[in-house]
DNA sequence: GAGCTAGGTTGACAGCGTCAACCTAAGGGG
DNA sequence: CCCCTTAGGTTGACGCTGTCAACCTAGCTC
């Protein structure tokens, strides 16, 4: 169980993370709920952002273990958690001025296993040919834009010409696939 | 010239944010900067978060005032003003928990200008016919993404398979052509 | 058995956002 | 003309924060 205290802490700033976002992750209230003494973080971590970057790895590194899905369904779970848990999403992207080798591990499995996905869809032919590096990353920065535009309340949320993220992910896979007739424009 | 200490307060403000990050933007130091005691800014801001919110509108308001242009020049100068000064980008997109009006308002505005631009384009044939307001969400998800996640080093800025958000921005605006021949796999 | 180390403690420090109280010059109404 | 309201500034205080330093102690290793 390497010590339990770790884990503790951890637990307690995804906690706070969760309930008040980032602002409200301290080191003196994380040690109060893992029942320890306001300076015990120190023996795990070298800082404050020491700890919010490996809770942001342990966070990529869960969803990361979760089974493989069509991509249609990996880019829809994307958007998902960013609106389920969007204090961990803007975590992980947030602005480090010391990046972890675990954080940073963690990201790049996470991209090549999308880049899998887009390989298996291409061959599928629901993708056009192509760079499937390139074809992902497009993939990506659009989940992520929609993602966090909608959590940051930017995405138009009246009445016309709404689009949910998920819907902003299908419209894009539909313009992108080589069997959709040319013009999406019917929908509602 | 309606209170000058107040223009020098947004300008520390927004001095210390490119130098720093948000984190370095601090009531005391903005005072000081501005020649102030350290609470003087409560006289023109109701508290940190208010004179940020300022800050983040008159840099949209300031965005919007520049002439019009064409999408992709539009979707272009997105990514870069992104790359630029990334530290204000991430703060008009940051957590707020009080939204100042004119944030929102200027943020509309903006909005409203691309879907003006979208809907030339789709006059010109350069982009498929739809609801325009939609087609901007989409437009503006991925130069979002896009730029975000280049300012988060999580668009693998490794040889193969490197794209710019520039080139990712070219890359839709390709697909979404309907001019274009249908696989734009014959790029570098 | 001596000594090192991992993991915990308490105490201190400066810097932060914010509140309260006070000061002063400008200006308008009786 | 005097009063007094108000905008804009000040100083001082409060509690909370991240971090550093010093100390303590159980357990492991030569």
């Amino acid at each position: 169980m390497a010590s339990g205290t770790r884990e503790a802490l951890l637990d307690a700033a995804v906690r706070l993370l969760d309930a008040g976002g980032v602002e409200a992750v301290t080191l003196r209230e994380v040690g109060r709920q893992a029942g320890v003494s306001h300076n015990a973080p120190y023996k795990h971590f070298a800082s404050k952002e020491a700890l919010l970057a490996a809770v942001a790895a342990r966070e990529l590194e869960r969803r990361a273990a979760r089974p493989a899905d069509s991509l249609r369904a990996t880019l829809h779970g994307y958007v998902r958690w960013a609106q389920e848990t969007p204090a961990r999403f803007r975590l992980i992207f947030g602005p480090w001025t010391v990046d972890s080798p675990e954080l940073h591990v963690a990201a790049t499995a996470a991209q090549a296993r999308l880049v899998d996905t887009v390989l298996a869809a291409q061959e599928a032919h629901l993708l056009p040919a192509g760079d499937p590096v390139r074809l992902a990353s497009l993939l990506r920065s659009l989940a992520h834009g929609a993602a966090d535009l909608a959590s940051a309340g930017h995405l138009s949320p009246t009445g016309k010409g709404h689009a949910s993220p998920e819907d902003l992910v299908d419209d894009l896979l539909t313009y992108l696939n080589p069997r959709e007739s040319r013009s999406a424009s019917h929908r509602m």
